[in-house]
DNA sequence: TAGGTTTTGTAACAAATGACACAAAAAAAG
DNA sequence: CTTTTTTTGTGTCATTTGTTACAAAACCTA
């Protein structure tokens, strides 16, 4: 599958260098993150980045894509894999709440709430992608809570969608708590009663 | 009590310059805003600037200051000045939806969570103010909580610090939300369902 | 009026920015 | 081997960045 190709072979790992690209995007933010930073943090030299990712505004929009597309942690892919909804519920939201608060590298809270949205207003595409990234964890949250009317877990009547917005909107709260440096301790503390809240209980 | 100053006069008005200096960070971000930028906004030279505010590093501080402590729209204000708890409840987050959404000047989202955020870990003194900031935004909450179960218009075990960190958090989804160019009108049909979420109902 | 004080606008500064030209290097193909 | 193709590293380019000297201007005091 993977054809040799002629000519000098690549010494780096395209989608290696995209993740740190995108950790040094998220900690500085678009306009913070210089050449310099890129280059050092992807462990390239800066023809290598123009030749590979176009320049420094192609690969802003090739990390927030690798973000969105390519995290098999994200809440989300979490939440669809737990077969029961209570538990997928909490174990969205928990993985939301750590994933803020880790800051292994000094990522703290969400890259495109915490970061990318900074952007939206003056960076091309920046807008469209948010937009879409939003509208799209509201649907694949929707999908689930119909999935399970269906089959009678759910009540009928159970407003999927503006339980959809509420598990999300939520999350941008521990996300701006934990980008400001809160300990997780009292975002801790409210989950259990945000997840009966999200079920109407 | 405006005691007159030998000297020649200053041409500009302190505060608007302030203002506008906000409003430049808040659309491009700290370091998307030049000093270009931050003085032709504010209508004055760069001595200017630098003589009455400091550098760009302290003018930010500033207009984190002045958004937090100046604003009396901030949805908080709005919030203490309604008698009514339930009206009050949706006077905030309606405040917050439109003041997320006027896009007057480019303004989406809020200052703090859509544009200072992203610098809490790299600019000095950011992460601080951000923290104070929330926690100070919680506290006004639980204590008009405190008042009305002190009036017994709330129940005597309403969890307050819970429910003003869930109103707290809510806005920040109608914030993102907005910041990313969404239309208001899932957000506006939220409302009622949100404010009964919040008293409990 | 003359002296003192503060602000203003012009201009300039060194440093950092994003981007790229170019030749050497490393592989496959003939 | 030679040729061809692609990537790598060094070095450099024109702009833009944040910041500041400096002298003229505008006010108060005496």
């Amino acid at each position: 599958m993977t054809q040799k190709k002629i000519g000098r072979p690549r010494a780096f790992d395209k989608n290696e260098a995209l993740t740190a690209a995108m950790k040094v995007f998220w900690i500085k933010g678009y306009d913070g993150a210089s050449m310099k930073d890129l280059t050092s943090a992807m462990k390239i030299n800066s023809p290598s980045l123009y030749s590979v990712f176009g320049d420094k505004h192609a690969l802003y929009l090739a990390s927030i894509d690798n973000y969105t597309k390519n995290n098999p942690a994200s809440p989300l892919v979490i939440f669809e894999s737990e077969p029961n909804i209570e538990k997928a519920i909490r174990a969205f939201m928990k993985a939301a709440l750590d994933s803020a608060t880790k800051n292994e590298f000094g990522t703290l809270g969400c890259f495109l709430s915490s970061s990318v949205a900074t952007t939206a207003g003056v960076v091309d595409g920046v807008q469209e992608k948010l937009k879409t990234a939003i509208l799209e964890a509201d649907a694949r949250l929707v999908k689930r809570f119909e999935f399970e009317k269906q089959n009678g877990v759910l009540a009928s009547d159970f407003p999927s969608e503006e339980r959809a917005r509420l598990m999300f909107d939520l999350r941008q709260g521990y996300t701006f708590r934990a980008r400001a440096g809160l300990k997780s301790d009292s975002m801790e503390n409210d989950l259990s009663f945000r997840v009966k809240m999200v079920l109407g209980e």
